[in-house]
DNA sequence: CAACTATTCAATAAATCAGTTGAATAGAAG
DNA sequence: CTTCTATTCAACTGATTTATTGAATAGTTG
């Protein structure tokens, strides 16, 4: 909170220490995990309060008051339309930093591989595909490329020519898909189980299912082209 | 802390619950600038706790509670050797996260700015020099790398051909620079102001000297070349 | 202008965290 | 075996964090 300007030796140390401080803000928005869940609904487009509290299931006042932790410490930005607050990520870095996170816990926090095996029953045998070997196929239309997430989240954008299929319309589209075509589902991020759970579904039907690695958030920022719109 | 086994519907919710409150864990460990601190130590390499507390200027017992700390985010590993015990960073993807924190902060905390603008007066003028830039002018013969960094966090590592000189020791080392080549220096990270400051000095005598973008951690995992020993 | 809505503010209790102090441990050295 | 040293553990205080609750605010609608 506290600073003084100059040039001077005896300025270093708390210069130093000013500074390290003011990272720390950002690794504390990161410290909890309502909040990094809230990053990730945002990492998807634009959204309300009451939507972010609603698919959280967190109280409204308690995602107002994280959410203000989370523009405090520059990670989000807000913007007021009518009655109506819509926060959305300050930048694609914040993207970059939540998948470094993801990624060290996931190599080095040995609690997350055990949680995602035992919920997943075996990970590996899921093998996600490459964004950029997807676009490939897509191209040459030899993949079917599912979209589980919302339909608002599917309209705000979505990989080109993608199917939006919420999870509980899955069962009703199984007769619409070739089960020699591959299916390539994928959702928010590298952790949703969204698609976790719809490859699950359609491999139990014998469907050939894979997901794709990461989520839409990662596509976009990898400058891969997007769709929007229904 | 709890666990259950199952992949039916209802655990979904706290899967993901679970999941994220992991990846806190992580960002906690992060939220504490004297934890920050130790960080850039230790990316500079291996550091026994005494060492630890008497650069980072707490006591020994604390030190030691934050290494545990972080040692429980999985940040870092432990080696013990005798009497001492010796940390390391976990993984080079630790660098990586501690700079897109970095890069987030100062990009978007405002308050960040503020101090780096304040401390180095114009930080612009200072221009850093790119790495690989940097590289193919040292083949050339065309800069005097300094590495400001002490003594023992130079013979761990530095950048080929640098000159360790230790800040202290810089207005000794000015009459063995030439005026006409320019000199480029560098130490911890992006922010260690042990670098800002030798330039800043070195420019008041007259000479041409810029910084390196960012430091030696960085350097080293983009995998450029390394020298070791004195 | 009155009623309503979405959001934020303020006050609170329970939980967690930071830093200090002094004791406990484990290995080294005499 | 005793002494010394580097590190960790345990207990404690004060500060901070989380989530809840109810009130306050700002803007919309009739």
């Amino acid at each position: 909170m506290s600073s003084n300007a100059s040039n001077s030796q005896s300025m270093k140390g708390s210069f130093k220490h000013d500074l390290f401080a003011q990272f720390a803000r950002v690794g504390k928005a990161l410290s909890n995990g309502n909040r990094l869940e809230l990053l990730e609904f945002l990492a998807q487009g634009e959204r309300g309060v009451d939507e972010l509290a609603r698919i959280s299931g967190l109280s409204v006042a308690n995602t107002s008051q994280h959410l203000q932790q989370l523009r405090q410490a520059g990670l989000v930005l807000s913007r007021k339309e009518g009655l109506k607050v819509y926060y959305r990520l300050s930048g694609d870095d914040i993207i970059t930093l939540l998948d470094a996170l993801r990624g060290v816990a996931e190599r080095h926090v040995a609690d997350v591989e055990r949680l995602v095996n035992t919920y997943l029953t075996v990970k590996d045998s899921l093998e996600p595909i490459p964004r950029d070997e997807l676009l490939e196929r897509v191209k040459h239309d030899l993949v079917t490329v599912l979209d589980v997430r919302p339909p608002e989240e599917f309209a705000a954008g979505h990989v080109p020519g993608a199917v939006n299929v919420p999870l509980d319309e899955l069962e009703q589209h199984l007769k619409t898909l070739d089960p020699e075509q591959e299916v390539v589902a994928y959702c928010r991020g590298p952790h949703c189980v969204l698609a976790f759970d719809a490859v699950a579904r359609l491999r139990e039907k014998g469907l050939k299912a894979r997901r794709m690695q990461d989520g839409f958030p990662e596509w976009k920022q990898a400058g891969l082209p997007v769709e929007e719109g229904e």
